[in-house]
DNA sequence: TAGATTGTTAATCGATTAACAATC
DNA sequence: TAGATTGTTAATCGATTAACAATC
């Protein structure tokens, strides 16, 4: 692998589409797939995905194509789903309800170890044999049960708060729902999902087509 | 404006954090923002900004900055804020249920006009006024009501036939959440929302930062 | 006028596409 | 060997950053 090359943010977007992808054609019982193949299943050119691929290494075989198992292991590693990330949701209102009962993140070896609310009729429900906590141990449950990631899935007014608690407790990634900018040290990874972007330039792209 | 001119999405996909970021600022009661105060703000450069802005018009004054009401008002315009879309929610399952629930889309201008579902207990449920109906009556409420914008928020099995139909019924928009690609004719502009991808681009940078 | 800040052009950087040699 | 398909280099395209003239 090379280490020194710096990979592209686009790339890394990629890969998650191209692992996915790739477990269904091992499902639907492929067992070698061309960048052709799968380029025309993802929506991408095969050119694309050689590239991607080749700034990790060679997986392919000349002539032959790339073997599905092989690369969804090769794949699964590069993005560390190896790894068994344990992850808690911060604020089980609408959304953090979804999320924790959202099955594709297990599929991709996340576990869910922790939930946090403030309200008290959240707190002490129990979902799938894991806890709601008061947001008051935070601290102390993310360091017991080791957990690298927090969602912040709070209202925005809460949500810099939160963020600086997850920091402090130790994660060292944060997947923030809310519709803001959080500032975190450098060394901790931020990820941000809003989802107003994706309605607002939704409706930029209606108002040009015709 | 320059119709001529095609803009990135890169810069698309700015403007919605402009708009929100106007839009609070202006609730703190500043009037006139420069693009230095604006980028610190959001976390983008000054430059960046004005260039964005420049693709639209000229909406600053030279020496002076943006007039904050000015042009959250232009922006609104470029977004197509100001139309008022109404969007059908179809699946209501957790996800779906934290869809028809988020604040943020009411604010920014959208209506919610109709949701669908397969499942008997959930048809017939009143959200905020409107009713949850079969998905049978999909086409016919669709062209009734007016709807421009269909979210996808059913499972991946059931995603590409709800799209059909969506099409079928005349939306122009659709805002997939199921994690696949949706085939659609040309005239229709499909924005995928897959959470997976942000998880999985976390766990890749946890894995590389130290 | 002097200071500030935009809008725009030029320079740089990064990502995608095209082409093709290597090789299974 | 002939056909197929990768991995990689070169060419193009697009987006960001830097610099500065215009002007409030």
């Amino acid at each position: 692998m090379k280490d020194q090359i710096i990979i592209s943010k686009a790339t890394i977007d990629r890969l998650p589409l191209y692992y996915r992808t790739l477990r269904r054609s091992q499902e639907e019982g492929l067992e070698i797939i061309s960048s052709e193949e799968l380029g025309h299943r993802l929506g991408v050119t095969p050119e694309q995905i050689r590239k991607d691929l080749a700034a990790f290494g060679q997986f392919g075989k000349k002539g032959v194509g790339y073997f599905v198992r092989e690369l969804i292991r090769n794949i699964g590693e590069i993005l560390g789903l190896d790894r068994k990330w344990s992850f808690a949701v911060v604020g089980i209102g609408h959304l953090g309800w979804a999320l924790v009962h959202y099955r594709n993140f297990k599929a991709l070896g996340f576990h869910l170890a922790a939930m946090f609310d403030v309200n008290p009729e959240k707190i002490g429900q129990d979902i799938g044999g894991v806890i709601v906590d008061p947001i008051e141990r935070i601290e102390e449950i993310i360091k017991e049960r080791n957990i690298n990631i927090g969602v912040i899935a709070v209202p925005q007014s809460q949500a810099q708060a939160v963020a600086d608690r997850l920091v402090g407790a130790g994660v060292r990634g944060i997947w923030n729902f809310a519709p803001c900018k959080i500032n975190v040290p450098e060394s901790v990874k931020v990820v941000n999902e809003d989802l107003s972007v994706g309605l607002s330039s939704l409706s930029y792209y209606l108002g040009r087509m015709l």
